[in-house]
DNA sequence: CCCTGATGTTAGCGATCATTAACCGCGGAG
DNA sequence: CTCCGCGGTTAATGATCGCTAACATCAGGG
């Protein structure tokens, strides 16, 4: 089957990168890891990206515009049910922490490690997700001030990624369903 | 025995390569930025630790000894009511998270880089912590299994400890009771 | 049939890394 | 006084890093 071999090459190795990135860190992974990692040799890389930050920056581009996109079409769906909506965000990240647990990894650690041309992109589309968040808790909590409610999204944000380090406890659709209790009780928790 | 200033020092170095460690990762601080860190040159730090592991190590088993230390306390001293219990763990867990932001980050994100002997030692002390909330979660909780369990409490550290990539947003106090309430209301969330 | 572009390979370059070696000032005990 | 060990220095070593150079393979179109 080597029918369309050519273009997935840059998905196949975006993928090992961002398991590779996940599981030691940006730095603690070599460009001939990379390379291994998808049977070539390491500098086979640069016909396909320009450097190793590069893999980064374009892995972390593509969960904020991801991320970004969900959850602006999942709160502008029930623009009018915000109760709702929270829901739907929830189940959107939580789907996508347990579907895709090394990008959701690398995405909240290795924001540093991206070139500065990139960073400022990746943090605007972090940060238009954030106030998606906030804007339909805002709703729901009325008197909560936006400070309060960004470090409480921030916190929700920590709640549901943290389930690539704890994994294995528990199956995937329980647990999704039981980070969909914890963070809808820890968003609406009044205090 | 010279315990009072060499102690001291060592002190001081692990504070400053908690810093480095947790702002940039092991692999992304080297022995020369430790020694500039603390107005040596790096390999003076040989006098001290025998490698830049050793150092990590040293982090960790502190850490995490530290944290045991306190839940078991905390847990004893509440043996019979619970949902104080709970409070209690919940109350050193923020403070801490809030004191140390740095301890707590490489705490959590630098396990994989402790050489083994140590390893396995900090993993029990890490375990022996969940495990502590976990027996005072199941009394408040007796209808939900231990893997449950168990993985709700990962996942309230998981909000507790994004306190400092998040930061800045709050004045740390108002942020300590923001985040009892949302770690309370997580960890109690029936479904 | 060759030319060319895409995609590999190995070799090598300069930089940086963790670590060791060799040396030194100094404070306090005998 | 002397000696010696503690805690520092600079220089050097071998490994590894990201990346570039130079070359190879091969498919397809003229």
């Amino acid at each position: 089957m080597a029918g369309r071999a050519g273009s997935d090459r840059r998905a196949e190795i975006l993928r090992a990168a961002a398991d590779l990135f996940a599981a030691r860190g940006f730095h603690g992974v070599s460009i001939d890891d990379l390379g291994r990692a998808v049977g070539t040799s390491g500098p086979a890389l640069y016909r396909h990206f320009p450097g190793k930050e590069a893999l980064l920056a374009a892995i972390l581009l593509e969960v904020s515009e991801r991320l970004a996109a969900d959850g602006k079409e999942r709160a502008e769906a029930w623009i009018d049910d915000p109760r709702r909506a929270l829901e739907e965000l929830l189940r959107g990240h939580i789907r996508f922490a347990l579907t895709e647990p090394a990008l959701i990894t690398v995405h909240d650690r290795e924001l540093d490690n991206v070139p500065e041309p990139h960073r400022r992109r990746i943090r605007r589309l972090q940060r238009g997700y954030v106030e998606q968040w906030v804007s339909v808790l805002a709703r729901l909590r009325p008197e909560a001030d936006p400070p309060t409610l960004r470090a409480a999204v921030h916190a929700a944000f920590g709640l549901l990624n943290s389930t690539p380090h704890s994994a294995q406890e528990l199956a995937p659709d329980p647990m999704a369903e039981l980070l969909l209790a914890m963070g809808r009780a820890a968003l609406l928790a009044g205090d």
